[in-house]
Formats: C-alpha cells, sequence, structure tokens
DNA sequence: CGGCGTCTTCATCGAACTTTCACAGGCTTC
DNA sequence: GAAGCCTGTGAAAGTTCGATGAAGACGCCG
C-alpha cells in the first residue's frame, strides 16, 4: 500500500504537485531538486521507487538512472517532455521501468505509479506476521489477539505492524514515524505516544502492564519479544 | 492467460522490446519484420492476437490488416505514430480491433493486449466464482445471489468480480480502480464509493448494514470472508 | 435528434480519526 | 530529597473519511 517515494525535479510546481498526488494515494514522498541529490538520497534512503525527470541541473534523469541501475533494482519512472521514440527507447536501454510523456496528468502518473509498485511486488511483499498471540495481515488489513479480531484505524494498524515485524527491536519516535506516515511528514513525536496508548487500549488486557507494546525509556517503544 | 502473439514491427529495438514485455507476461511472441512476412506468419501459425504496426516496408499495416480480416477474425491491435484522427478511422474501418498511439509505454501496450485478449474471449474465462451465496460467471457476464438473477452495470459486475475473487482481502480504491478500469483511466477514487453503493443497492438484502461489500476504515473496501 | 441508462463528479453531513496540548506521576541522577 | 526528564492520559480542536443524493457528461438506440 505505501510506498516510500523519491521525485527528483527541479521545477518546485511540479514536484510540489507531484508530492501532493503521491502523498494522497498514501505513500511517503522525497523531494530531491537536482540529479546529484536524488543520488545521494536515493542511496541513503532506500526508496520503493524514483520518479524521475529527465532534464535536471546538475546530473540529469537519464544518468541518474544509469547509475541507479547499475547499482540497484529499484523501479524507476522517467518524466520527460520530449516525446520522440529516441527518447524513449534511450530510457528503456537506460533501465527505466516506465515513462510519462509531458504534458501527462497527476492522477497518470499516480495510476503509472501505482502499477509499476504493483508489478515490482514492492506491496505483497507482506505476509502475515505471528507473534506471541498476536496476528497482523496486512492483506486482509487485520489484527488478532489470541485469534480475536481487533478493530484498528489505519494508523494503529500501522504502527502495530512496524513493532511486530521486529520483535524486540526498539524504534525511535521519529523512526515509528517514518515507518507508518512517511519519510518527511511534519508531525510531533510526541503523537506516536497518542497512538500508542490508543493501541493499547485496543490490544493490551491491561494497558497499565502492556504485554505487546512496550515501553523503552529514553528511546520509544518496541514489540515483546 | 498464455496466448500466441503476432508482433509485426520492422524496427528492431521496439519490436525487442514489445517482445520482451509481452514474454514477461506469459504470452508467446513471433516477431515479422515486414508486412509480407506478417501475413504469412499470421496464416501459418494462427496466432491469438496480432500486434500490428502500420509503417512497414513491403507491405504495410494498413494492409495486412485488411488482408488479415478477411480472412480471420483474429483480434488485431495497430500501432500508429500518427495520431491524426483519419489514421484512426481508417485503421478501425479496416477491422483493427484497438490501436496504440506511439509514444507509448511498455506497460500501456501490453495492457491493451490484455484487455483485448479477455475481450475477445482469448484469455480462459475464469470459472464462475462461488462465495457465500453470491455467484459471479465471468463468461456469462451474471451475477447470483442466493441462486437469484441480479442485473448489473459492467462496472458494478467489475466490481463484484474483483472483490468477491480474493474473499476478505482488503482493497484500496485505487486498486479497486486498477483492477476495474486499466490505469490509464483518468478517474477519481470517490466514483468507487458511488459504485460500491449502486452494487450495495442491488445485492444487499439491508444495504445500510452490508453482508457482502463491506468497508474496511482507513483502507478501502473488501468481500466479506 | 431526443430519451434513456450508465458513468462520473460534486456537495454535504455526520462520524471517526489524527494531532496537539496540558498536566500528573514516575524514574533517574545528583 | 530535589530537580529534571520522560511517559501516560484525557480533553479538545482540526482534519479526514464514508455514505449518500443530486446533477452533469457521455454514449447508445430508436
Amino acid at each position: 500500500m505505501s510506498a516510500r517515494i523519491l521525485v527528483a525535479e527541479d521545477d518546485p510546481k511540479q514536484s510540489h504537485l507531484i508530492k501532493a498526488y503521491l502523498e494522497h494515494e498514501g505513500h511517503s514522498v522525497l523531494v530531491a531538486r537536482d540529479g546529484r541529490v536524488a543520488l545521494d538520497l536515493a542511496r541513503s534512503r532506500t526508496p520503493d521507487l524514483v520518479v524521475l525527470d529527465v532534464m535536471m541541473p546538475e546530473v540529469d534523469g537519464l544518468d541518474v538512472c544509469r547509475v541507479l541501475r547499475a547499482e540497484s533494482r529499484v523501479p524507476i519512472l522517467m518524466l520527460t517532455a520530449r516525446s520522440t521514440e529516441a527518447d524513449l527507447l534511450l530510457g528503456l536501454d537506460l533501465g527505466a521501468d516506465d515513462y510519462v510523456v509531458k504534458p501527462y496528468s497527476p492522477r497518470e502518473l499516480v495510476a503509472r505509479v501505482r502499477a509499476l509498485l504493483r508489478r515490482s511486488g514492492v506491496e505483497e511483499a507482506d505476509g502475515p506476521i505471528r507473534v506471541l498471540d498476536v496476528e497482523v495481515d496486512p492483506e486482509r488489513f487485520e489484527a488478532r489477539i489470541g485469534g480475536e479480531l481487533v478493530p484498528l484505524t489505519a494508523k494503529e494498524f500501522e504502527l502495530l505492524r512496524v513493532l511486530a515485524s521486529a520483535p524486540g527491536k526498539a524504534f525511535t519516535r521519529g523512526q515509528l514515524l517514518q515507518e507508518t506516515f512517511g519519510f518527511d511528514h511534519n508531525v510531533q513525536e510526541r503523537t506516536v505516544d497518542a497512538h500508542v496508548m490508543n493501541l493499547r487500549r485496543k490490544i493490551e488486557p491491561d494497558p497499565a502492564v502492556p504485554r505487546y507494546v512496550l515501553t523503552v525509556p529514553g528511546r520509544g517503544y518496541k514489540f515483546a519479544g
């Protein structure tokens, strides 16, 4: 469902629009204004998909595409103003997975991203998670405690999914925010506390003495394990 | 699922690309570099579908299309660089079943091929789906609730088919759009809500308390299960 | 050309959710 | 024991979400 997407586009208007649309889809969006930054971010943040404008300062999209493809298999969607066949082929040879020719509709872009993510199996990667008597099934969007179905909100579910996917690992609030909301969401870290409380109220037999979602003082939270 | 497809395209780069993408879909692909060869192969190998480039040496795509159509009902997808209305009309008059205008994305081509195969009944029509007392028969394009035939519109039927094909799986609105419309459609996600409401009105005993098509808050919809 | 059914968008309302804030209590560190 | 930091918790504001009806857009058929 939600993927981390790097958008490399130098025109702020464009990038802002793209960001808004992709985020509306539930994705986390990181924006780079030139090719060099794009490469750096692609390496350090390991996004699930990269949207590349061909025309960019410093290092252009084609070069970024070539380098990225040499380093990883991250799905790449190219944005190009030039609609010549040569350009399309060139891009493909470089390893781009799909194209959108400008001018495009935001909806089209979103649809292409969706298709690409789907094809790349980014969304299907998660099977059901089982820890203790907690079961989290991303596909069904359901959580069970001891077989009992517990209704959770979207955020609560994501939080539980992230925590339960690595039992015993202590996450900081920032990490949890990043995993559940996106890498560049401007939200107070304390908000995580609120969600944790709500989650505990729903899944803990005694919220005052948590069995599943444990506090790690000075750090954040972890799932028992 | 897997069909035998003849691709008539003189540009090796293009044909290679198309071949790769179609084979990735599980199809068997045969390539012809000019119209004359294409005609021969179409006759001798009886493909399930033909992809025809308009511009080809020897015999052009339009001629091939005309001849093929006179001889058989094989589904024909035209590739054209010219996007004039006259051309499109000409192609369709000649019996082409669909067309793709260059430059196109590989994904779009693959989608059109899939849609065309489906429409032509070449792909094994999925067998009837039975969940609870709901029966969806894609081949007959009929839906039954408790044995009772319920008349649905095309969109309603597709929606029900997709949902019922994976009972319990929570679909986002985006996924439903993609599954029912294909990914080059520009449609608001809210439109799904409208179709769901219409569908519920027809199949639910009490639309206010759905038994079959359930809302998954924060996510989308799912079929009971 | 006009009517009809379908598809899509829009506006709206109420409900649910997210986020912030303030405060209390507990633990740690001197 | 006191100060300071950290977490738990509830209330409240702000925002989003979901259901729904109305209306426009579109294509089809007579």
